[in-house]
RNA sequence: GGCCCGUUGGUCAAGCGGUUAAGACACGGCCCUUUCACGGCUGUAACAUGGGUUCGAUUCCCGUACGGGUCACCA
């Protein structure tokens, strides 16, 4: 078989030799150590939870390193493609801190364009340089061309399609597949004419002359030493539409571009021994590989299942719904990838995530689940280290979006509303009542009339007629220059003269001794001002809420009681 | 079903041949406290399983079970 001939006859248009390409990606100029990595998604919809993982793993590593992290859009399945997913996927990624130093970037007016030198960065653009590498590996004998049909291929497989069979011989199926897919091989070059000049569309297979019996030994630098059969398969390079495959773009790519270490996940690990033959055919230095594990959530029967995108918290969008901060989020991802990021992070409670010294070796070899719990408790630090401004800001930018009546209520006097988020934040042991800015309006609203709503909310336990003259005697004695101190003793005196212990000591000496304590005529009070039996410093509140509206609500409740 | 990966408390996980098997979240109790939130103290709770190797295995090897992934002209 004259090789070089069939690959004229398949490539006929492809002039350029692989040295004249070449020349044209030099290789990249950085210090030693420097990591060069990638994001490579495929614009198929929305940024997900276990995209996020991946990718701030190429982000630590390339920028701790001083290398490079870049884009490149993988969009060679037309059919999967959705419409402005990879415009999408860069601002949501830029949200979380993943920034890239070349790629696919969004100019001015939006849309995706190249920045760097080793572009283009969509694989729907490089189709000229694949073939380049396609005709010379026909011309080595080392890719073949394959007329057989989907169809064709469908019916070999029918076990394929999963679900239905669960029960048949998936060995028998796939050996008869396998021994079908050999024939293909056994071709003329007068076949091959004939079908071209019908105009047959063709894949173009790798042959793999290997033998799966034989194991390769690899270092996978999250997994270890790992032992995998040798590649037997005849996968395809290039569709029948010219456009490569995962496999092949994945190695032609990562090797122009440079890429050092390919991060992804590791359901991407059985198909590990294609690349390798893959490069190898190539003569491509093979880059390093990370296989990270897989975000799990638990399915309705307490199976632990893959997070994909339809699962409750996959959705980066949610997370901007429900009020999440973006470095709240990103400190969690951190907590997942790196175990001892906690630790580091208690020792420096005012570094960004960004100081840590994040490190492979630190990285699970199992998967994990996600866990709501945690990343509120991760969520609610953050909060509580912002500046009452930060959380105005931050709560009202959301409140526009997700929750207009707030926003219009809370920006209307933002110094008062700053006032609110103070109460309790700033000192050692700040509040923590906000894990995300949902949070805010059942933690605010009472200070605003329009969301406010007198009702009578009190628990059975407590005595109506106490409640009334504990209402009536605090609105003709409240003043609100009073200080802190002087404000309580009123309280006291109420309580002393309802028969509650105002000392709280002698109350738990002697409970039946008093009707109730200081604390229930708190309580009367807290519930008429705020409608809540819960609720920040009562002083703090009364402060900012100030004595005509405090009078009011007071005056109120006595009246619908 | 073949192949590959994994398995320490409810969750995330330290550990890398000898430990009273850390810590964080969640949960319970106590303290502080006018409620809440915070903070302090404290409690329940784990090495999937069977064989080896070894003076000694959570740690190393083999098997079993269980879980996950994958088996496309998708990535």
């Amino acid at each position: 078989m004259d090789y070089n001939y069939l690959a004229d006859l398949l490539f006929p248009n492809v002039k350029m030799t692989r040295d004249e390409l070449e020349s044209k990606y030099p290789a990249r100029n950085l210090k030693e150590g420097a990591k060069v990595t990638r994001f490579a998604p495929s614009p198929t919809g929305f940024v997900h939870f276990g995209g996020l993982f991946p990718s701030t793993v190429g982000e630590r590593l390339a920028h701790q390193s001083g290398g490079v992290f870049y884009l490149r859009i993988e969009d060679t399945d037309s059919k999967r493609e959705v419409e402005g997913a990879a415009e999408g996927l860069i601002k949501t990624l830029a949200k979380y801190g993943i920034n890239f130093d070349e790629g696919a970037i969004l100019d001015e007016n939006g849309s995706i364009s190249d920045y760097g030198i080793y572009g283009p960065y969509k694989q729907s653009l490089r189709g000229g340089i694949y073939q380049v590498y396609a005709k010379q590996l026909v011309s080595e004998g080392k890719a073949y061309p394959c007329f057989t049909t989907e169809e064709e291929l469908d019916e070999l497989q029918a076990v394929n399609k999963k679900e239905e069979i669960k029960n048949t011989d998936w060995q028998a199926e796939s050996e008869a597949k396998r021994a079908e897919m050999l024939e293909r091989r056994n071709f003329t070059i007068e076949e091959v004419e004939r079908h071209l000049e019908l105009g047959h569309p063709f894949v173009l297979r790798i042959l793999a002359n290997c033998d799966p019996n034989k194991k390769i030994k690899f270092t996978d630098l999250v997994k270890g030493t790992l032992e995998i059969p040798e590649n037997d398969e005849d996968f395809v390079l290039l569709k029948s539409d010219g456009i490569p495959t995962y496999h092949f773009a994945h190695a032609v790519d990562d090797h122009l571009m440079g890429t050092t270490h390919v991060i992804r996940g590791e359901e991407w690990l059985p198909s590990l021994a294609k690349h390798i033959q893959l490069f190898s055919y190539l003569g491509f230095k093979l880059p390093k590989y990370m296989h990270i594990a897989q975000i799990m959530r638990i399915d309705e029967n307490g199976n632990k299942k893959k997070l994909s995108k339809r699962d409750m918290g996959a959705n980066m969008d949610d997370y901007t719904s429900m009020g999440y901060c973006p470095d709240a989020v990103c400190e969690y991802v951190m907590t997942l990838l790196n175990s001892n990021y906690e630790e580091w992070h208690m020792q420096n409670p005012d570094k960004p995530y960004t100081d840590f010294p994040f490190n492979i070796k630190k990285m699970s070899t199992s998967g994990c689940l996600f866990d709501f719990a945690k990343l509120n408790d991760v969520s609610k630090n953050v909060i509580s280290r912002m500046s009452a401004d930060k959380v105005y800001t931050l709560s009202s930018e959301w409140a526009k979006d997700f929750d207009t009546e707030l926003y219009s209520v809370m920006t209307a006097d933002p110094d008062y509303t700053k006032k609110i988020f103070a109460i309790g934040r700033g000192g050692k042991k700040p509040r923590k009542d906000l894990s995300v800015w949902r949070d805010v309006r059942p933690y605010i609203d009472f200070f605003f009339d329009e969301l406010f709503e007198i009702k009578n909310s009190y628990p059975e336990r407590f005595d109506r007629k106490d409640i009334k003259v504990t209402l009536s005697e605090f609105v003709k004695t409240y003043d609100i220059h009073d200080d802190m101190n002087t404000w309580f003793d009123k309280i006291k005196d109420i309580a002393d003269m309802l028969g509650y212990a105002s000392d709280m000591r002698a109350y738990k000496e002697n409970p039946d001794a008093f009707r109730g304590n200081v604390s229930d005529i708190s309580m009367f009070i807290r519930i008429a001002v705020t409608g809540k039996e819960n609720s920040p410093d009562m002083y703090s509140v009364m402060q900012i809420l100030g004595y005509d509206r405090i009078i009011a609500r007071i005056e109120k409740m006595i009246n619908s009681l």
